[in-house]
DNA sequence: TTATTTTGACCCGCA
DNA sequence: TTGCGGGTCAAAATA
């Protein structure tokens, strides 16, 4: 029964990580992170330019359109339709006003569920609409735009900002196309998740960079998208709270790049793993559960089972299900159970346990030695905030974390950086904004808040282009923590002519 | 019957 | 020194 039984509601899927409040700013954040509260963070998220995307899904209109339209669409480009969905449902134009964790809610859905729920496009104003997919298949994420969809939404713990972000890089020569050959479930064969595994896999086998992040866009077009360009960038490394599981040395998915230590595990299909915790590959034992103060979830423990190995997990979870938060301690002195390449849905071609890999941070090869990995989906703030995230806590090497590396990597690129901050022009609202391009790739953007509004969305939007700033806005108000969120924008698909459609009013500051 | 989860209690570090 | 809180233990419950 527990949590193997129970099929997780998407962590943070995709793309997104949730920030802990009580962390420091972690880069991805989608997630789910759930709190009982009534406000959530509304991350704003400057959405990519549409054309392209647009073009691609809007084919259907009503969201989630993703359906055949865009499908034709996609698959013509060889992408997957997961993430497209999950972008389609962020293009929306009638996106206003839609919480980050709505559209996180469409992201979510398979396509397969997505589609037959795909509201007409008024019904994109759920973003999570579109996604409106199976209640009950996705009590959290359920898209549509129901009270219950916004449950996910609601239950975010009112520290926790959410911040989509999502850059999905597909490394050179990686054919998304492939993707979707896997046979699996619905019409495109596999889940986002299992696309997502599977670009995974591939970018880990090509030593290319895989980026989950916000932006799917930019690793399918060559271009870099429009708001990427417009903002300034700087390699920060908001990643940092992606930290991903131990890898294990030897791991069949030798080599990965840093990068991977971008690499939600939330937002991968194995993400999963999360709420199974036997899915990143590895077998968990629960060995307790715990009210944490300051947290809205419960906090459950894990070990490893295998004999001598120390590894432990704990894993935050929202009521609904959704994991806000997972701390990896230790190293796995074991190769993953060979097993269930089946579950993953992923036919990874010869590395079947790629995605268990993923998740159990064989991707994370740069930062073995670091015995803590954390994957918070809360606020970012704590991946920089706290150092116990960073790397105290590990029981192994504990040589650093991924944010260490990810520094490491800024400096050996300082030319990219640029630290250029946008702040909230509402007059009485601190809050702000880092925008950095990824070292990694260019073409991703990654994006920092600080701070919650404390004022209501302005009105003014015309169109989507206020999506993102809806959801960052709306960050609870009655609870203004200091918080940072970072967010990974690269929404684009990397046409130049696409427009940001959702983007923070924020002006940019020149704080340096 | 076995493995796993649940859950209250205990231990320990820290302020 | 004390209280708090996170982490762990271990018996009971459950699948």
């Amino acid at each position: 029964m527990g949590e193997r039984e129970a099929e997780p509601p998407l962590p943070s899927t995709t793309s997104f990580s949730s920030s802990s409040s009580s962390s420091t700013s972690l880069p991805l954040k989608l997630t789910a992170s759930s709190s009982s509260s009534s406000s959530s963070l509304r991350p704003t998220i400057t959405l990519p330019p549409r054309t392209s995307i647009e073009t691609l899904f809007n084919g259907g209109g009503g969201g989630g359109g993703n359906s055949s339209g865009s499908g034709l669409g996609l698959s013509g480009l060889g992408f997957s339709p997961g993430p497209m969905t999950l972008v389609s449902s962020f293009f929306n134009d009638n996106d206003d006003c839609k919480s980050f964790s709505q559209l996180l809610a469409g992201a979510m859905t398979s396509p397969a569920t997505q589609r037959p729920s795909l509201p007409p496009p008024t019904a994109v104003e759920d973003v999570g609409g579109g996604g409106s997919g199976g209640k009950d298949d996705d009590k959290s994420f359920s898209g549509g735009g129901g009270e219950e969809e916004f449950r996910f939404q609601q239950n975010r713990p009112t520290g926790l900002a959410i911040s989509p972000s999502s850059i999905f890089t597909v490394p050179p020569g990686l054919s998304p196309a492939g993707f979707l050959d896997s046979p699996g479930q619905g019409p495109f064969g596999m889940t986002h998740q299992q696309a997502l595994a599977q670009v995974t896999a591939q970018a880990a086998q090509a030593h290319t960079h895989v980026h989950i992040q916000a932006d799917y866009s930019s690793s399918l077009s060559a271009a870099p998208a429009t708001s990427l360009t417009q903002l300034p960038a700087f390699t920060t490394n908001t990643t940092a709270h992606q930290q991903v599981p131990p890898s294990i040395p030897d791991s069949g998915v030798a080599n990965q790049s840093s990068d991977f230590s971008h690499f939600d595990q939330r937002s991968q299909p194995s993400t999963f793993a999360v709420d199974k915790p036997a899915d990143d590959g590895y077998n968990w034992r629960k060995y307790g559960q715990k009210q944490v103060k300051g947290s809205e979830f419960p906090r459950s423990y894990y070990k490893c089972t295998f004999s001598g190995c120390p590894v432990k997990k704990k894993v935050e979870r929202s009521l609904d299900g959704q994991v806000t938060e997972i701390i990896y301690k230790g190293q796995h002195n074991h190769q993953p159970p060979q097993k269930r390449a089946k579950d993953t849905g992923n036919s990874n071609q010869g590395n079947p346990d790629f995605a268990s890999q993923v998740q159990s941070g064989n991707l994370n090869k740069l930062k073995e030695g670091t015995g803590l990995y954390l994957m918070s989906k809360k606020d970012q703030e704590s991946s920089q905030a706290t150092p116990e995230h960073l790397s105290g806590t590990s029981d192994s090497e504990e040589v650093g974390d991924a944010e260490t590396g990810v520094d490491e990597k800024d400096e050996d690129e300082p030319e990219a950086k640029r630290q250029s901050y946008y702040k909230c022009t509402t007059v009485g609202c601190n809050v702000r904004k880092h925008v950095e391009r990824a070292s990694s790739d260019p073409k991703a953007v990654i994006t920092t808040y600080e701070g919650k509004h404390n004022h209501d969305i302005p009105a003014a939007k015309t169109s989507s282009h206020n999506t993102a700033n809806s959801i960052a806005s709306q960050s609870k108000p009655d609870k203004v923590l200091p918080e940072k969120h970072s967010l990974i924008n690269n929404m684009g698909l990397g046409n130049n002519e696409q427009q940001p459609i959702a983007r923070l009013r924020l002006k940019e500051e020149q704080i340096t």
